[in-house]
DNA sequence: GCCGTTTTCGGCCCGACTGTTTTCAGTCG
């Protein structure tokens, strides 16, 4: 709609709305259309009014958007697929279709090869070109959203590589990868500079740059050979806090904080918050909230998402850190697929400061990892004991991660579960079930007394495979009333569960666990991607499993039966 | 189309870069 609408050429407040309800609509933690059949109301969300909240009532109960088809019999629907591409938005779509009556891209394609764009107004040769070439580009893999741990790799030696210019004094990588989000687009770089065109020059330099974009005095962007896009800002050091804040974002966050300056008579940019011509704050973070009456805002809450009105209440969260991890909870060995032994993995657990290390290798039905039958388990269960033993500083738990087979039933009997000190239970397979069936798997699954903990519980792999469908409201609930707990997987490829069920978990009462799946020793690093998705979700140390200390983690584990 | 301890009408975040212009519109973040 909000697409259509501005092609139309429709007020741009009122395009705004559109994309801000939609918006929205998606970071409501519940499913909208649970909502909707409670009979609850959308306008109490910010951004969403009586006229849409009304549209998107149509929307659950009819499917439809008669406003929106009302529309498409004005314009072609496709032509807001033409505004992603780079250089197009709604003016210049709305001229081609317009003056060329291009709808899609393979009109637009012929309409640059045949020359006709650079006759239009405000067209030239160079905007025709550019065109072309981002057509031709998105048939060859479309660079989508980039998963962190992939942009880790990205970012970290090309600020070192920054960081080695002469008069470089702060560099840091903000936008969302500080926000620590499950992928990234591009990649935000902000640095201070004593001569912002020594940083820049050097930076279109970088060995790995196939296309400088656009390059001034204090932004530049690039496209890496890998198709992904980095931006660099450079501003002066008494700016540095308000464009560190101003690039970590989100938008969304930005335009609400700004907002609270306009109300105080304030203009805050990237260069700082101005009274009038004045300069008033601007070299740290922390003063630039200060001026709009805040405390500091952690970056991963910074997605106007209720941070504000929490810390205007001063009731924001204080969010989990790695520090507060005791363990790891589940994490695989030689005896499945990982790839290292119980001592080992027990030795690089305790390396990272953690009391305890749960091992959970596959049960028997996932028969590619060769998963363990009763009796294996019994023999693994002998040999954690012995490292036990030998082992000072750190405690090896004994655990299982259990296949909810199709019927809800777990993989092993419970004479050998309930040897175990955790159960570590996940769906591997028939993940196309309907939601009703695959919900009521996991709940009959929960039943079991030995039902510990929901491992990854969508099965989502980022970028890859789909959630598999699942009531998530009844689970946390079935959890919270079954004393069980639900995992957080920390791979960078699962963050499963994500930053918004994280935070509807913590608000019904559930703690959650964050583990690594770890199958190798580096893996247990992967603890961090974790953290950044808990901390996304507003937990804090209570609400998180893992940051007991053993006796507390024992006792909490016991459920009620 | 949304919103309100200045307001139910009249505002709505702010700036950089490019290309096409000859002072700025369009796009992007």
């Amino acid at each position: 709609m909000a697409d259509l609408l501005e092609i139309q050429g429709a007020n741009q407040f009122r395009v705004r709305a559109y994309r801000d309800a939609a918006r929205t609509v998606g970071s409501i933690s519940q499913n909208v259309s649970d909502l909707i059949s409670e009979g609850q109301d959308l306008s109490k969300y910010a951004g969403i009014g009586k006229d849409l909240a009304g549209k998107i009532e149509e929307i659950v109960k009819t499917g439809r958007l008669s406003l929106l088809e009302d529309i498409k019999q004005e314009i072609p629907g496709e032509l807001s697929e033409l505004t992603h591409i780079a250089g197009l938005g709604a003016k210049r779509v709305a001229a081609l279709y317009k003056q060329l009556n291009v709808t899609s891209l393979a009109d637009l394609e012929e309409a640059a090869k045949d020359h006709k764009i650079r006759q239009l107004e405000g067209f030239g040769q160079k905007t025709e070109e550019s065109i072309l070439q981002e057509i031709q580009g998105r048939q060859e893999e479309h660079a989508e959203r980039t998963k962190l741990v992939v942009v880790e790799r990205v970012a970290k030696p090309l600020i070192e590589y920054l960081k080695k210019t002469k008069g470089v004094k702060d560099i840091e990588a903000a936008g969302s990868y500080r926000r620590r989000k499950e992928t990234v687009r591009d990649l935000d770089v902000l640095a201070t500079c004593k001569k912002g065109a020594d940083v820049m020059n050097r930076f279109v330099g970088y060995e790995d740059v196939q296309k400088v974009v656009s390059k001034g005095k204090t932004r530049s962007t690039v496209i890496l050979r890998s198709g992904f896009q980095v931006d660099l800002r450079v501003v002066p050091q008494v700016s540095y806090g308000a464009a560190l804040h101003y690039f970590t974002g989100s938008k969304e966050h930005n335009i609400a904080i700004r907002k609270m300056g306009v109300k105080k008579k304030l203009k805050i940019n990237e260069y700082g918050v101005f009274k009038g011509d004045k300069r008033i704050a601007g070299r740290n973070e922390k003063d630039v909230f200060g001026k709009v009456a805040l405390p500091f805002i952690e970056p991963e809450l910074r997605e106007n998402r209720g941070e504000i009105e929490a810390a205007q209440k001063d009731k924001l969260p204080k969010l989990v850190a790695l520090d507060d991890i005791k363990g790891d909870l589940h994490v695989h060995t030689k005896y499945t697929d990982g790839h290292y032994t119980i001592q080992e993995m027990a030795e690089a657990a305790k390396k990272r400061g953690y009391k305890y290390l749960a091992i959970a290798d596959h049960s028997k039905h996932v028969t590619v990892a060769h998963g363990l039958k009763a009796k294996d388990l019994r023999k693994q269960i002998d040999e954690i004991d012995k490292v036990n033993e030998k082992l000072k500083g750190i405690t090896v738990l004994k655990g299982i991660e259990v296949d909810i087979l199709e019927d809800g039933s777990l993989d092993l009997p419970d004479s050998v579960l309930k040897e175990l000190d955790l159960t570590v239970c996940s769906v591997h397979y028939k993940f196309n079930l309907s939601k009703k069936k695959q919900t009521d798997r996991i709940i009959k699954a929960m039943n079991n007394p030995y039902f510990a903990i929901l491992a990854h519980p969508t099965g989502r792999l980022i970028n890859e495979r789909r959630p598999y469908e699942i009531d998530m409201e009844r689970i946390i609930k079935k959890a919270k009333d079954s004393g069980c707990f639900l995992e957080l997987n920390a791979h960078p490829d699962r963050l499963d569960l994500n930053d918004i069920d994280a935070k509807r978990a913590k608000e019904i009462g559930v703690k959650l666990v964050i583990s690594t799946d770890a199958h190798r020793i580096d893996d247990l690093d992967y603890m961090r991607f974790g953290l950044g998705q808990a901390r996304r979700g507003w937990l804090e140390p209570d609400d998180v499993l893992n940051t007991r200390g053993l006796s507390d983690l024992k006792k909490l584990l016991k459920r009620k039966k």
